[in-house]
RNA sequence: GGGUGAUUAGCUCAGUUGGCUAGAGCGUCUCGUUUACACCGAGAAGGUCGGGGGUUCGAGCCCCUCAUCACCCACCA
């Protein structure tokens, strides 16, 4: 036997997962005359290329795996495909940490050359993340892995571009963007952090031209006196009497004296402050839209750099921000027109990686108009072509489609495709802008007109939008069979950012929702609850989890108790339970290959349990024979093939245990089938727990020390490991591999099929099991008044355990098993319908006189909740006559086990 | 301000269309060398299912309400 004696996952795992890549067990067979029912496609959200995987990975590893190992088994084609993301800004910043480690700048460099040094820079890392991938068992396609600067994902952004553009969707616009002055580049509005920080509101004084009235000067409340430079208006409510007639008025700036309008604008909230606000269009975007309400001018005073320009004045001019603030708080004070100051805490927007302030800067950057876009995701939303889990997501994803504003994807980032737009630069007939391909150029000629290259590259999720669409090489002319994707498996948190564009993007490229399922997982807190992050110091590598655990028991770990879109604690002890469940699996195994074994070797000899056979003659109606011949009544089954498995196998149920194990067996996998179909992987763990160890272990091969059963017992182990394959990939294939009857790999296998066997006898055990916890309680109970004793059992009229002495006293652990001969003594047990007792002498009977009494004050507690409950005329009325009966026959059951007991009680 | 979710055992969580005594893992306690497994076996303790109200024969589940927590979106001059 080659069989390790201990299970030991670090010693098996890398080189199972390099025996399956190697016999090419992840390719999918590309179908062309199969039909799409058979396929199933799922791609990978692809990790950064350049980093390395965390927690958030783990998970969806362990989901998306699960679920292709799982569609794989039933026989699909199916296709996981993997990926690596150039992660545009993500990298960018790392590349320019180290680039400044190296005593450089960006500015050194033109864009082609950045370009080329951070593509070596990632080159260089790339293998980690892929390595990673393999050590969590990802049994993806890596022949078709794709990064998200390949060729053909360029090519099909640039036609998705053109076809914009064509389509007028795509325009320039001068626009407030949300711009880091650190990082040099602009962010959509889901990237940038709101946080609550503390500020000041401080009261500014705007004295009018020419006096309205009494009213001399206008009062504004601002957080930002620098950019005072930059107001073209002071806004108040039209419906504000304090200041009606000053409307269309002028105020004098202060610092600058020079004269901007009040204007009327509902923007101007009454209640608030002194109801009139300053309007700076090109730095504040609600004044954005004031501005161009009222058309009014954009006055910029803040350049990229985050410095003062020209025209806030050469006093200020270069100065900070910060030091702009003071100084003109300062030169305010002095001119008298400060006139308060308060601290308030107010929401302000910050770099997600820097956290510097984000400065709302004006800048021409390429827009999409995403009306049309979200328009036609929301008419396919509300159709339901796409089934989302949790399914209240799909909700919140319409509500924010609906409000979805244009999307800036310009980015300042030389890391990232390149923007195919070319401005004219030189005299000639030519439109400004034209669109072309040739972005390894920054120059090119049209017809004698010059043109240069736009040096922005796209948002990193206008290229990703893409992805089912590059992943399944769907193409306008030869649209993929794998397209759409049975399911888009990615974290809750990028809903909008990914998602929706996904689906935005699928239906406009390819006129279908680019897949049919969405399964949205939540964030893996850490243990207590709280949002992993590295300033805290919680966070935890999954790698450090599969070394230590192993990659299996961290997959069952991580499923475990983890529902569709919530954010849940890790805990490690999922993680322990997992690998206790491996080791569990490994020495049923190995103990079942020792039995084939021993038959093997000792062959014709059968195993001692002739007079077992014998005594277990007529249990359950079933006749018990060893498995060389069969005799009248025994039962020959094979599997049951429900189109899945061609192969059956062939086995015998000789007795009660055996036709139970086999019921319970076809209701884990109905159930486990059930909960992935409703992609509920926790609870499919769960049963397959329960089923292993509760089940299996504990009763079944328990059992089969009394009668063994090797063609069962090697039926069902193959089922069971089958089953399990999905979510503990490495453990499964390990064991199959070292069992010397099974064939080939575990991968490849056929989901099973039922398994036959006799109800009746499998119900009858269902009560043996009852019967013989019942005996282990007591005794153990017993054990208390009688120091550590255990007591033989005495059986008097009772069937069930008469027909089955050798089980019955393996099982309960009893010393001794015998008839009572009609003279009941000792202590009889609480079962109803059993006649059955311990061979207790009477004055332990009488120590455990509390213990029956409490006992039967419990048994009566029970049966008068019964008894109200058919006192209730409605309830025996309304309910379902079914449930009533079952009431009835509960009642007098209770009825007849309290008198039982109280028998016992007078004869103490 | 708008929205979403959560609140069940000491901890982390299940509990599907309302229906027998509300479950699991880990932890705790008692006992235990039995043809695999001490990463084990047997048994046990531990819950007024966040509070209140309602619907129903029957509510952890449905409805209303309050409380607490978390997240998302918008806004905050």
């Amino acid at each position: 036997m080659k069989f390790a004696s201990s299970y030991e996952p670090q010693n098996f795992e890398t080189e199972i997962y390099a025996g399956w890549e190697a016999a090419g067990k992840f390719k999918a067979i590309i179908p062309g005359s199969e039909s799409k029912q058979k396929r199933f496609s799922i791609v990978m959200p692809p990790p950064n290329a350049n980093g390395n995987l965390h927690i958030g990975h783990g998970l969806t590893v362990a989901l998306e795996d699960s679920l292709i190992r799982y569609h794989r088994l039933r026989g699909e084609n199916s296709w996981y495909i993997p990926g690596a993301d150039h992660a545009g800004f993500e990298t960018w910043v790392v590349y320019e940490r180290a680039l400044e480690a190296e005593g450089h700048t960006r500015f050194e460099y033109d864009r082609n050359e950045l370009y080329a040094r951070v593509w070596d820079f990632v080159e260089q890392n790339r293998g980690n993340m892929e390595l990673q991938l393999r050590a969590l068992g990802a049994s993806c396609s890596w022949e078709d892995l794709t990064f998200t600067l390949d060729e053909n994902v360029v090519r099909r952004v640039y036609s998705t571009f053109e076809k914009m553009w064509k389509d007028g969707m795509i325009y320039r616009g001068e626009k407030l963007v949300n711009f880091c002055t650190k990082h040099q580049t602009a962010f959509a509005d889901i990237e940038v952090e709101h946080s609550d920080d503390k500020g000041h509101l401080w009261d500014i004084a705007y004295e009018l031209t020419e006096p309205v009235g009494d009213l001399k000067e206008i009062i504004v409340s601002t957080t930002r006196p620098e950019t005072l430079f930059g107001d073209t208006a002071v806004a108040v409510n039209p419906g504000d009497t304090r200041y009606k007639d000053a409307i269309g008025k002028t105020v004098k700036l202060p610092l600058t004296k020079r004269e901007i309008p009040i204007v009327a604008d509902e923007h101007a909230d009454p209640e608030y402050g002194t109801g009139a606000v300053k309007i700076t269009p090109a730095h504040d975007p609600d004044d954005f839209e004031v501005g161009l309400r009222h058309d009014l001018p954009r006055i910029t005073v803040i350049g990229f750099d985050g410095k003062m320009l020209p025209e806030a004045g050469p006093d200020y001019e270069g100065l900070s921000t910060e030091e702009c603030r003071a100084k003109v708080l300062a030169d305010l004070e002095a001119e008298g027109l400060l006139r308060g100051e308060k601290e308030l805490v107010h929401s302000v927007s910050h770099c997600y990686k820097c956290g510097t302030v984000i400065e709302p800067l004006l800048k021409e950057q390429w827009f999409i108009d995403t009306e049309k876009l979200a328009k036609m995701a929301i008419s396919h939303l509300e159709n339901d072509e796409i089934k989302f889990h949790p399914e209240n997501k799909k909700k919140v994803l319409i509500n924010y489609l609906k409000g979805l504003k244009d999307w800036n994807i310009s980015r300042q980032i030389p890391w990232g495709i390149a923007i195919p737009m070319f401005k004219k630069i030189s005299e000639g007939d030519g439109p400004e802008w034209v669109f072309d391909t040739r972005t390894n150029l920054s120059e090119i000629e049209i017809g004698g007109v010059k043109y240069r290259r736009d040096e922005d590259t796209f948002d990193t999720w206008f290229s990703s939008s893409h992805w089912p669409i590059v992943c399944t090489n769907w193409e306008e002319d030869k649209p993929s069979d794998y397209y759409p994707l049975n399911v888009m498996e990615t974290g809750a948190d990028i809903l909008f950012a990914w998602v929706a564009r996904m689906i935005m993007m699928g239906i406009y490229v390819t006129g279908e929702v680019p897949f049919k399922d969405v399964y949205l997982h939540g964030l893996v807190l850490d243990a207590h609850g709280k949002k992993m992050s590295k300033s805290k110091g919680n966070v935890i590598n999954p790698m450090d989890l599969v070394s230590k655990y192993g990659s299996d028991a961290f997959r069952l770990g991580i499923l475990r108790g983890r529902s569709a879109g919530m954010n849940q604690a890790f805990s490690e002890n999922s993680v322990v339970s997992g690998q206790k469940l491996c080791n569990k699996l490994w020495n049923i195994s190995r103990f079942i290959q020792g039995i084939v074994d021993e038959e093997v070797s000792e062959k014709g000899y059968s195993y001692a349990n002739v007079d077992v056979v014998l005594e277990n003659e007529g249990s359950g109606g079933v006749a018990g024979l060893n498995s060389d011949h069969y005799g009248e009544g025994s039962a020959i089954h094979s599997s049951e093939s429900d189109s899945i498995n061609p192969e059956q196998y062939q086995y015998t149920t000789n007795n009660m245990g055996e036709d139970w194990i086999c019921r319970e067996l076809n209701k884990c996998r109905d159930q486990v089938a059930q909960n992935m179909a409703e992609y509920r992987f926790a609870e499919a763990v769960e049963v397959l727990y329960s089923t292993i160890w509760d089940k299996y272990a504990d009763w079944f091969v328990e059992s089969q020390k009394i009668y063994k059963n090797t063609s069962l017992l090697k039926a069902t182990l193959e089922t069971i490991l089958t089953m399990f394959h999905p979510f503990a990939p490495f453990v499964t294939e390990a064991i199959w591999q070292n069992l010397s009857w099974t064939d080939g790999m575990i991968i490849d296998a056929k989901w099973p099929s039922r398994l036959e066997y006799d109800e009746i006898s499998a119900e009858n055990f269902e009560r043996l099991k009852a019967v013989v916890s019942e005996i282990r309680a007591t005794n153990t109970s017993l054990s208390v008044v009688a120091r550590g004793k255990k007591f033989g059992l005495l059986y008097g009229d009772d069937i069930l355990v008469d027909d089955n002495t050798l089980l019955v006293k393996y099982l309960s652990r009893v010393p001794a098993i015998a008839s009572t001969n009609g003279q009941p003594r000792g202590l009889r047990l609480a079962l109803a319908g059993h006649e059955l007792y311990l061979d207790v002498p009477t004055d332990v009977v009488t120590k455990y006189r509390d213990s029956l009494e409490e006992k039967i004050l419990a048994v009566g507690r029970e049966l008068d909740g019964l008894n109200a409950r058919m006192m209730n005329p409605a309830y025996v009325e309304r309910a379902p006559a079914e449930l009533v009966k079952e009431t009835r026959d509960a009642i007098s059951e209770k009825e007849d086990l309290i008198s039982r007991l109280k028998q016992q009680l007078e004869v103490i």
